[in-house]
DNA sequence: ATGAAAGCGCTAACAA
DNA sequence: TTGTTAGCGCTTTCAT
């Protein structure tokens, strides 16, 4: 059926050890011009294509990585995590296995045992929403990095997202447009995103030596829905500019500040968070937001299992929310 | 390092070869009550896990199939494709090793080099919008399936959607609902979208008895600014209902009735296509639309690469776009 | 019912 | 410079 290294061998008159040699480019192993290119020459003429699983049983070490994800697949956002991660294994020479989970215990583990029999170096846990989660057994036995999630006791590595970062940036930026009445908008439900979100907020109005107005602190549904209920308020506070903690709400409010005849960013200056591209590219005005940095979560995933990134200072490494500037301030 | 058979059977007692039995459960093969329990019992006391690749090598074909993609992973809207294929290939024990090529020729070739290296059953091959291509050379011989895309000359298995149908039921939606007068806002750029949608869009008028009004047959741009900037020529043509190429020129639909203070569905009914989900069901009033079934397309590419469907009738497998109906008509 | 042994395609000492 | 050979972990006849 297939070729293999012998058939090349016996095709250019030559061993096998040769033509491994010739193959793997091996530094160190010196051999003749004249039986170079007849293996080379061999090697096309019959086809011939190494065989990965071989080789890796062989050397005993696998370029698989595995990337077991929550709902990330599913969730168009966050797909960008397993893209870089794919990418960024890709670029080492390593294949990315992947399974979604759906956040199912049984899937989780099967995920898990098929990954660990297909001898992988390592594995990626990510969740489609950044969050602290409690890491499944098997993986405590495993080389694994965490992605866009970490444990409470911060006993694994782990790359999140730089929440605070993100609120600070966002905020400054509302700040350097001229705003001193800034609002935030921030979700009900309790999470790092909200946490740490207001955090930044709050710095940067500290730094810009503006004191932190609880008046001007909303929490609503992290949805459109939400958005769109924070307008009444939202207007009454007297704020010019409003930081959402989400696209979806920054839409809501983009709806209830019509409905009023109130214009984006004239009336009032609205910043996002997320960069759900559907969202913030195509609203009128397009959404001024910062962006999650799902691609680099998952490129900076591979490179911390595969030891390439410097250690982190502590287990959880930042990666920086990059603002995308648009219309809306 | 890595407990192997041999370390099993020598706990066990036993060898190799029943150790292996016991594993794979082999039908006809008649092991002692005795020693399968003393198997069963080693093998949790020393963790042991089965080596899949060894396991592939021996047996001569393996459990991968491969995916390759154009921008899928880049594009949220088309990312479940990988995700259909991915659930179905997991189903059938199969694993999928993806890879996302950003429609670069080399980065492809290099893509397929490694997944025939890795000695995948076969090859899936996507693209992110449904469009006829010209299929890699190097995917000639390999076993091959087309999903979302097909060869000019149907050489190869497809999988895409179905078009017409979706254009069909989506106007049929639209009179089920009362209307006579249907627009519809097709795009300028040529595709397979365009021809069979438009297709399905006379199909259903004449099955309901109305003669085709080119006056109501518009084409623009297919985004937002596109829907947007034929709503002068839409109001103008007496319509009441409207079926938009896309979701997002739909949207666009929503924001120049708006602007001119006309209700959705009272003054327009509005029926998208694509299902693009953070468009669709956040607009005000959600948007009735036609889906585009990515998932089922990865899914039904495996099992043709499996030879599990049924062979299609012709070389290209249609997938029927069911409908999704929210409150714009 | 169980075991011995020959591979699967490749790598890596070690010889020659 | 090149070849021999012994594995890597597992499956699978073929014996026993």
């Amino acid at each position: 059926m297939t070729t293999t290294m012998r058939d090349v061998a016996k095709a250019a008159g030559v061993s096998v050890a040769t033509v491994s040699h010739v193959v793997n480019d091996k530094p160190g192993a010196r051999i003749g011009e004249d039986a170079r290119r007849r293996v080379q020459e061999a090697i096309i003429a019959l086809g011939y294509r190494p065989n990965a699983l071989a080789k890796t049983l062989s050397e005993g070490s696998s370029r698989f990585i595995g990337l077991v994800a929550d709902a990330i697949a599913t969730t168009p956002f966050a797909g960008q995590i397993i893209h870089g991660a794919q990418d960024e294994a890709w670029r080492h020479g390593f294949v990315l296995l992947v399974a979604n989970t759906e956040g199912n215990a049984a899937a989780e583990n099967d995920a898990i045992a098929m990954m660990l029999e297909h001898q992988v170096r390592g594995i990626l846990y990510s969740t489609w929403y950044h969050r602290e989660i409690e890491v499944p057994p098997p993986l405590q036995h495993t080389e694994t990095v965490l992605v866009n999630c970490f444990a409470g006791d911060d006993s694994f590595p782990a790359v999140v997202p730089d929440e605070e970062q993100g609120g600070r940036t966002a905020t400054e930026e509302l700040l350097a447009v001229g705003h001193r009445r800034i609002a935030f908008l921030n979700t009900t439900t309790s999470s790092p995103a909200r946490d740490r979100r207001l955090a930044g907020y709050r710095s940067a109005l500290e730094e810009a030596g503006i004191a932190f107005d609880p008046a001007l602190a909303f929490e609503t549904a992290p949805d459109q829905e939400g958005g769109y209920a924070a307008v009444d308020g939202l207007l009454a506070s007297g704020a010019t500019g409003v930081f959402c903690h989400n696209d979806r709400v920054a839409m809501g409010v983009y709806d209830g500040l019509r409905e009023r005849g109130l214009r984006i960013p004239d009336d009032m200056a609205v910043m996002g968070f997320d960069n759900q591209d559907v969202i913030a590219a195509h609203l009128r005005p397009p959404l001024s937001t910062v962006a999650l940095p799902h691609y680099e979560l998952g490129a900076a995933g591979v490179r911390t299992l595969l030891g390439l990134d410097a250690p982190a200072a502590g287990a959880r490494q930042l990666v920086s929310c990059p603002t995308v500037l648009r219309e809306s301030l």
